[in-house]
DNA sequence: AATGAATGAGTCTTCATTCAT
DNA sequence: TATGAATGAAGACTCATTCAT
């Protein structure tokens, strides 16, 4: 008999209450654009009344900065941001799912930001809070450089800096979902998008036949 | 000496004061980190009178709006954005200048595009005026697709699709200046970072060996 | 003693905040000259802060509306405008009664109204609140339309139209009205005229054979 | 050579100024249903900037007030309010002629009076300038006195007192005068309720035996 | 601890009036 | 004297926070 359970259909438990508010200020931020998300929003969208907020919380800020670093831990938990490493799928498939996956978990996690940055004060307080780079840091690089280098060690890849590689994913996924999320476009439009640049960042900008500009032409592999 | 400097402490000249109004909101726009710039901070700002905006403007929002619109066509200006197109330089070293523009532009602008967030309804009208998808459209990427293609065209690029490939130098971009922008980071780490980019999207990640999935090997002018 | 006048001191409760604001609202209303009766005038009146009138009503107009409202229909109500139909009376002083009973609902009534003339949009909303023509329409006209058709079917009245008569009466009685709200008369004065008005209806202005009113009936056309 | 012709072309004299200001504020005095007729509306209606009534007039008020009463003074001057006394016309056509121009001299005079309402100070003011008890007093009432009497004298209405008939049929007529300056309704309408107060007030509310005028005569007591 | 009404500082906006030109 | 922009005192309304119950 857990401490919830034990009064069935009494007064919601203290964490019950808690948990009310916070999953209402999640829902909160994550369906609005912006444009304030007040304490009695956050109430009324619980249930509750106005007050217990400051039973919880000391002030409208903790509650949102609560709830934002909830949501931000689910959907960055590694179940969510591990990449498929399966050897049977080409390397095609393999960096289109990257892209793929990474433009999903930025378009979840985008809407919070977006209220956020409406929010100064809080913005900061959510940076110091996720402990990280602006923008969640390694925590998004993390898998994506982990999954290059892991094809990379496969042999799958070439040389590339992983760091470098993912510096250009995560920002053209963040830019597509930024585009998503602000605007207005069709799945299959993002779809196409995301399907391109995957495609561009595997064979680069160079011309095919160009040999690589740093190793003298003729080496039978690459350098070293 | 003209007219207006020709008397020192006179009253200023309608367009002086509307002037100082944009001005002032222009400062306020790139300091803050957003939290809403209120009219009476606009008109303290230009140490003018709280109602003096009401008779330039039809009201806070379009004083801001002209500020965003000022300060965004100054900084996308032909000139501003219009990439050097030397033969002479490699490209390695033109590809870096495109990204290093993009990123200053990008680092000018941002701020200000913060700022709009937090406010929904102005952030629409700004879309509307900008005319363009959100972060800007074409306007960033149509100079860079510009100057991709017309490298391709001098065969110093091979076929990829220009579109993606300023999809992803913009999104990798972005974020860069995101970070710049929110957080705090040496111009060193910084310029590393662009370095890394560009190197890793001119050789792309697949291995130098491999061929080209999309066109089938055999062709002529195949590589070796 | 009931519930809520056990604890004196304590904090009124909603139904009597909302009601000091509604009385704080009458009073404004029928003792300025209008002027604009702004929310914190109402809210001062009311010995309570500026806010609290959102609590309660959407804003100032429905508030002003709401207590416009109450005070007509109390007014108005049937105790308030059912005029007595004695037989035992004379007709007389029955027109008489009429008479001065719509002045003194006129009286009550038109202070509020004048109010309104200042604010077009409230006007709007309490003449289509109040359902019907400006002024209240059959709501006054319909009560002394009913008196004067009784009496005629009493056979003390003549064969005039009672919509016609009511427009007589009520537009004497209105006029009277405005001069005491909006100048300064005795009451002498004010029960001079309108006694001057009853016996002018009554008789009308036509030359006439019938005879004297205080001389008992005895023409052939007379009451059946 | 007159003062103003004098400098043909040139800047506006004094008085000219002082006309065009006081012609907008009438034009807007007639046309508004209050809500405010601000300086700055007088001075575009004019054509002329926003300072200028400071150097005619003490404020605001002081324009509306001057120019509230010399529209007042022209609707009511002799010749407007003059009743015809053609003994050739019926005494109905001639009752009904006096209630007809009361009424268009009310419409034409409420709109203005309607907005005074609103800024209660200038009523003041307006009704102190015009002497008189509120709306205008004896200047309404004097002509229908007078033209009443006249009949009397004529020997073609009874005998009784003109001055409370006047009361009825002002206020009938300001009543109707009002319905149809505040809300909306067709001349016809108006017509119908007018013509019946004329009826009415004519033949009285009293049992009679004389016949109703517009019956065919062929009771006994009908007088010629 | 929950309630929900009261508070009051703060926001945008209007407009009569002033005053340098 | 005319101009027309600047002023600044209101006004309506919002909303985070408090607090009596």
């Amino acid at each position: 008999m857990n401490d919830r359970s034990r009064r069935v259909g009494s007064r919601p438990s203290s964490t019950e209450v808690r948990n009310r508010l916070l999953d209402a200020a999640e829902a909160l931020l994550g369906a609005r654009r912006s444009s304030a998300i007040t304490s009695r929003d956050i109430a009324r969208a619980a249930g509750l009344s106005d007050g217990v907020l400051y039973n919880h919380f000391t002030d409208r800020q903790e509650l949102l900065l609560s709830a934002l670093v909830r949501r931000f831990e689910r959907l960055t938990s590694p179940a969510a941001v591990q990449f498929a490493e399966d050897p049977a799928v080409s390397i095609e498939a393999a960096v289109g799912d990257v892209v793929r996956r990474a433009h999903a978990l930025h378009v979840a996690v985008l809407p919070m930001l977006v209220n956020l940055v409406g929010d100064p004060p809080l913005l900061e307080r959510f940076l110091v809070e996720i402990h990280r780079p602006p923008l969640g840091g390694e925590l998004f690089s993390g898998p994506i450089v982990a999954a290059l280098a892991a094809e990379q060690a496969r042999g799958r890849l070439g040389s590339f800096d992983p760091a470098a590689a993912a510096d250009l994913i995560l920002g053209g996924v963040l830019m597509q979902a930024l585009i998503d999320v602000l605007g207005h476009r069709s799945a299959d439009e993002t779809g196409d998008r995301l399907a391109g640049m995957s495609r561009t960042i595997l064979s680069g900008l160079r011309p095919a036949s160009a040999p690589h500009p740093t190793i003298p032409p003729g080496g039978p592999d690459d350098r070293r």
